[in-house]
DNA sequence: GTGGTCTAGACCACG
DNA sequence: GTGGTCTAGACCACC
């Protein structure tokens, strides 16, 4: 799993870890009882503050994504089952913002179709490299 | 112009408001010259506080779309040539983002291009009601 | 409300104001809307830490007890409609761990009987006085 | 002896095995001069690591329950006059304390009245089955 | 003044 | 080594 850290983004350090894993979660690369890196691992791998990760854990915790063992670590739970196509709702919502303001900018439909399909195209061509 | 605050959003409040009042310009909703709503009814039409408005206006006018004129308000300048560019590859960038998000959950090229299809559709057929 | 934090529990301080404001949630004294203390000023009150209150109000934020309103404060949601049900299922069952016990003391029925309307009694003609 | 560990409560694991040797010895299932299980034999029944166990039984050495003997194992030794009082005047303030709480729950005293028989019933006519 | 986030560092329970 | 809790103190956004 790979977890990108922006630190001058408005949206906090440990909604952004929480995120990641979820994602990670979601699309199945993190499975049912896998083993989440430790606080302090993921800590030195982002540098980020340890109690940081272990905030983003927490939530995650709340959330019902992990549970935790002590001494052992922090294990992935079967995630809720709406909780994938609620995700994508989600980033389609996010998509949609996109689209409305190219809109607002004058584009027409066509120039805005023609600019999706070459981002479609460059995301997918990537194949599966930063997945 | 419209400007929707989200209180619950991680963006800050005086950000949701720059940007609303940039893409109103950049969309040509605003043109140079026109004056901004006074920092008072902002306020009293978003439910935000007159500091907080006035903060984005500030962060505005150091940015260079408006001016002040001392007893008059806020107006519009030509905004630089090269923002428009700048705002749509942010966009694009963010639309980007998503679709990589929506390619992780194990969505194949066939699938992302017809949900996009689907939100194109939306976004113009909503006419331009709300822009 | 009435916070009373046992420093030498192992219950964690934050899980005792959980419990606090939950209870006086539930029991009808704070009520929809209320303002529940400051952070600052409870940590003042109960002699803890600003962060520890903090965590323990993102706690009772997570279960939907409550909501934040930046720069104001918290305030009381409505409370699910069956987690007063389950509390008091909680505390039953809390309180036949007791009755299990001294049952183990070989306690017959009758004098645990007779303990249990004692103790009642000491509850009631308390009256209200620190409820 | 039957011994449950919650290792999800906030009590430690080692204080779960102290009292539960404590209770067996205080309702007399463990008798002067009675062995203990041996640290590896209870580690594994409950899943404990045997460090934990040793502490348990260290601090129950400390408090005068048990005594070891080198080689052999543990012993408990005849327990203070006073501890069963002790012990059950602890019980009787936890029910007391969950007793608060129904009240709180704005409920009258026949209601609890009601609800105590109901549990003493219960527990007794459990018979001796997990005791 | 309010809450929100983050850091640094300590101590504890458990493996 | 793991996580869990708590403290102290800093800076930010917003009222």
């Amino acid at each position: 799993m790979r977890v990108d850290v922006d630190f001058h983004s408005d949206v906090p350090v440990y909604k952004q870890i929480v995120e990641a894993v979820e994602d990670a979660i979601l699309s199945s690369e993190l499975k049912e009882g896998d083993e989440l890196p430790s606080i302090r691992k993921l800590a030195l791998d982002t540098n980020v503050n340890p109690n940081t990760v272990a905030k983003a854990y927490f939530v995650l915790q709340s959330k019902g994504f992990v549970y935790s063992v002590s001494g052992i670590g922090y294990k992935v739970t079967k995630p809720p089952v709406n909780s994938l196509k609620d995700r994508i709702a989600d980033v389609e919502r996010e998509i949609e913002e996109g689209v409305k303001k190219l809109a607002k900018f004058s584009m027409d439909k066509n120039e805005i179709e023609k600019r999706m399909r070459l981002i479609i195209e460059r995301v997918m061509s990537n194949g599966g490299e930063d997945r």
